[in-house]
RNA sequence: GGAGGGGUAGCCAAGCGGUUCAAGGCGGCGCUCUCGAAAAGCGUUUGGGGGCAACCCCAACGUGGGUUCGAAUCCCACCCCCUCCGCCA
């Protein structure tokens, strides 16, 4: 959500953020709406000043005609006030809801583009070589060429995960239909060493551990702008069975409760930066790439996703964006997955909310691919208008900042590992970092 | 599912048709005093509209309706929290 009195004093600004995010909505007629909204607002403020005055002037009079006439003029106020409070309500519902589409301003090194193709990479990374040269990086897909390359025949991860009866896609699809999966024997070993491994790290720099409900109120998804764009995204629960009979939402990320933990609260400066991580089940449709990335498990209904959230205060938030940019890297890292980070362009940034973006996508060997497994957004205040989280900052009071980021994509980081670390027969090296924690050094 | 109690500002809390500001306290911020701090005193503390400005106005007492010239206060519906009973992983 933008500040409305911002949209008011920099127009310009705003039809830019439209333009370039190739938003669907038209910043004049908000800014018409918004004309007609205080026009009408203060026609409401001073007939209700009026009203205040006569029924004030009504307490004090003693003397039954005048009060008589009072209340007749009241009477006669009171009927043209309940016509302009309408028209005002209708006006407000109106501007509101067409504010709701309006994007985050991108932030000035957000790169300008209209697609995939325009994401500039960041940083190439491969175990073998390290960084990539700066002068080397690119646009799109131009990583492809540094690299690693197998010389043998490699097999894809459902090839690997029925070799070894890690996951099952064949049984799911009887039990729940298309894009779902059984994750079983190493898989879900792997699962844990990976989630082990990074809660370890969080925990050490500080982060609060949550579990969250993973069932949410429209408002909490509307507040992280999930809504209403994204809407067909999201599993809806019939509630015949529920208390207030509020429909409810399966959450498609830990993102909206982790924030919504700080919805309509004004916590204290000394608070912030709150760094929070939830690993929870993630749930979504997929509607409209109903026919993309059908095959395993890379695009699932169903997924378990490891999220890292925090509150800032404004100054920090980009600090903080690179910050949780660190930990992807040393992540990753710690994995020896080759992967690239890219910042994404303004037509690719994602939903609203984001100011800037960056991914990062691991290599697949055997797809000649990237995959992305994790994004990182600043949203600057965007989600706190939206969520109402407030800041106390010496005498006032402030909207936070909120920066997200994935830490773990459970399914797409088992692909990536079953990826890279097979060999020519199929079986499949755990990373050093995994050994350990899963108590097996290869899979086999 | 049954029976009670409650929701008032960042927090605690009074008020239960009209005493111009929703009393009072805590916390926060600012000022005075001080070398500095503490203490004390004064002011301030939400959202919106108007004005160059000192200021003026409107809204806000869980949410939404209603009654009234006038609602935190009365009526209706709903939501949330707490206690006890029942059921339950």
């Amino acid at each position: 959500m933008l500040d409305i009195k911002f949209i008011r004093a920099f127009p310009d600004k705003v039809k830019y953020a439209v333009r370039v995010r190739k938003a669907k909505t038209d910043v004049d007629e908000i800014l018409k709406l918004d004309d007609q909204r205080l026009e009408m607002l203060s026609h409401v403020e001073s007939h209700r000043a009026l009203r205040n005055s006569l029924s004030e002037q009504v307490s004090k009079t003693k003397v039954a005609k005048e009060r008589a006439e009072l209340i007749k003029e009241a009477l006669r106020l009171k009927i043209e006030l309940k016509k302009f409070e309408n028209d005002l309500k209708i006006l407000e519902g109106k501007l509101n809801e067409k504010l709701l589409y309006l994007p985050n301003i991108p932030c000035s090194n957000m790169p300008i583009g209209d697609g995939p193709d325009d994401n500039v990479e960041l940083a190439v990374w491969t175990p073998l070589d390290g960084y990539l040269p700066k002068k080397k990086l690119g646009k799109g897909n131009s990583a492809a060429k540094y690299m690693p390359e197998a010389n043998f025949k490699m097999k894809d991860h459902i090839e690997l995960g029925k070799m070894h009866d890690m996951i099952d896609v064949e049984q799911s699809a009887i039990t729940s239909g298309s894009r779902f999966c059984y994750l079983k024997n190493d898989a879900v070993l792997l699962q844990d060493a990976l989630a082990s491994l990074l809660k370890k790290k969080l925990v050490s720099e500080g982060f609060v551990p949550m579990m969250v409900p993973l069932l949410v109120k429209d408002r909490v998804l509307v507040g992280t702008s999930h809504f209403p764009e994204g809407r067909d995204q999201v599993y809806k629960i019939e509630s015949d069975n529920v208390e207030n009979r509020e429909n409810l939402y399966l959450v498609g990320s830990s993102e909206p409760p982790l924030f919504a933990y700080f919805m309509d609260r004004t916590v204290s400066k000394m608070e912030l930066p709150y760094k929070m991580f939830a690993l929870t089940s993630c749930f979504r449709s997929e509607v409209g790439s109903w026919g993309k990335d059908v095959y395993g498990i890379k695009r699932v209904h169903q997924f378990d996703k490891l999220e890292m959230d925090v509150v800032t205060i404004p100054e920090t938030s980009d600090e903080t964006m690179e910050y949780l940019r660190e930990i992807n890297e040393w992540f990753l890292q710690q994995l020896q997955l080759p992967y690239r980070v890219l910042n994404k362009c303004s037509a690719d940034a994602g939903y609203l909310a984001s100011h800037k973006q960056y991914d990062a996508e691991v290599w697949l060997p055997s797809q000649r691919e990237f995959m992305e497994v994790m994004t990182d957004t600043n949203a600057t205040d965007f989600q706190a208008r939206r969520l109402n989280i407030r800041f106390k900052d010496g005498g006032s009071t402030r909207y936070a900042h909120t920066v997200n980021d994935t830490g773990c994509a459970m399914g797409r980081m088992i692909i990536s590992i079953l990826d890279n670390y097979q060999k020519e027969d199929g079986t499949i090296k755990v990373p050093e970092a995994l050994q350990k924690l899963m108590g097996k050094k290869e899979i086999s």
